[in-house]
DNA sequence: CGCACCATTGAGAATTATCAATCCTTGTGG
DNA sequence: CCACAAGGATTGATAATTCTCAATGGTGCG
């Protein structure tokens, strides 16, 4: 596919708010992704622990921050954008298992190795923390043990689900899947009931790279569901679900 | 496929040990796969605790005894036997997630229902704990979480491996990894070195349904290895490796 | 002994992949 | 401002892997 990007980051500024009293400000306080992340458990009065150790980061599209079986030095939590999860064969075959959306958490691996590669689909930024200091916090909240073990089940069901569409799902089936998945984190806003239109990030390629399909078939799946009156497929990253009840009979089973 | 078997356990025995002196004993102080579960984090002084709150069942093949959607009252873990972990689809298409071995921990997940069903591959012995019974001993001992979370992440490494196998590899390369999978736990006594002989639990259907195949597929492609003096087919669940390292070619991803 | 279930093998069909050409969009530089 | 280059997307024609349908053979249990 395309050349391998490099794991190193564009940019890794330490992002420290000054406050009118010129002392550095717990920036976390401020994230608007807390309360939809890990660090929710922190009570307010330890946010500043947590300021310590997170170090923010901004990645640039296309640019990876992981590398599958490199050393596993840190941990990371999506601030915005898009990251793409992945694992590749050595010819080149790839396999994503997952978008990760603002507050996902990304790291968890027992092994000392990532047993995945990270990659920024569109401009992302991460809050960081290295593995001595996350484990330090885990000592120290024990409410953020239990969080991760909650974040860990979740993505552990979303697997299964994605193993049930990978190994027995048909094209349309999974394209289905796909469009009513987005609609939990793409919609644009103003958009709610009996549709909606999407924002994906990513390039029909990422989306055959998840579907376990090739750009062909997801380009063609498209256009026959665009036919069939589904969906609306607009330019750039749009694409407006008209039906949402056939893309279920589909995403259900029906070929 | 095969009509949907009930959600019942066989028999649900409370398999009290009773001592010399006429009183209960700890049946998990003896318990053989202790070391390799969950339960090894609890100190030898409090599996009291533990025998209190685990009742025992035996599976009889086939049966089922998590049903997908029911509500998650119950956390298991294995002891002897195999179980495989499966979701389905409305008109009966199966994918099987996993297949659990001794010392596998089952019911992670947050929600109160499951997000998959369980049925026994053979005669299976599970132990029990109810979910609130779980949730105290959660809170008594924090090891025990930290150790749960160790099971989700590795779970997760291998669903992402699956998920890797069913996108992206193909049919043979899907039964060249499981067949190197299984040499971890289907390995007969006194196997080892550059071959050996495995035992395989489970049908050809249950394999097709585990790698997102069919089972003529999987069968030709057993036939096909065979062919290329990979393996041999013993009648039964018996199969020998004959060559790792031809299997190991094909696994990482020469179709 | 016969039935039921599982496994193997064959022939043909179908879905999806591959190869290829064209179009569109976007960004860049003259 | 326009032309051009580059990457992404769409569509078409053909190929290939895998599935489906079907028949046969083996194994174990009642």
């Amino acid at each position: 596919m395309s050349d391998m990007p490099s794991c190193q980051f564009e940019s890794r500024p330490r992002r420290i708010v000054i406050g009118s009293s010129g002392v550095q400000t717990d920036f976390c306080s401020t994230c608007s992704v807390r309360p939809n992340s890990i660090c929710s458990v922190i009570e307010p009065g330890d946010i500043s622990r947590l300021s310590e150790v997170a170090v923010e980061a901004i990645v640039p599209p296309g640019r990876g921050f992981i590398e599958e079986g490199a050393p596993a030095t840190d941990f990371f939590n999506v601030t915005s954008g898009t990251v793409k999860l992945f694992k590749a064969l050595p010819d080149g075959r790839r396999q994503i298992t997952g978008f990760a959306a603002p507050g996902h958490f990304l790291g968890l691996a027992v092994s000392d190795s990532y047993a995945f590669g990270a990659e920024a689909v569109d401009t992302v930024r991460v809050c960081r923390f290295s593995r001595e200091k996350m484990t330090e916090l885990l000592d120290d909240f024990p409410k953020l043990e239990r969080r991760l073990l909650e974040e860990a089940s979740n993505e552990l069901v979303a697997a299964q689900n994605q193993m049930l569409l990978l190994g027995r799902k048909t094209a349309r089936e999974r394209v289905a899947s796909f469009l009513l998945d987005q609609m939990q984190t793409g919609l644009l806003p103003g958009q709610d009931g009996n549709g909606g239109r999407l924002h994906l990030p990513m390039t029909r390629g990422d989306i055959a790279d998840y579907l376990g399909l090739t750009i062909e078939t997801v380009s063609r799946t498209l256009s026959w569901m665009r036919a069939q009156g589904m969906i609306e497929v607009g330019k750039g990253y749009a694409i407006t679900i008209v039906s949402i009840a056939k893309l279920e009979v589909l995403a259900a089973g029906n070929g």
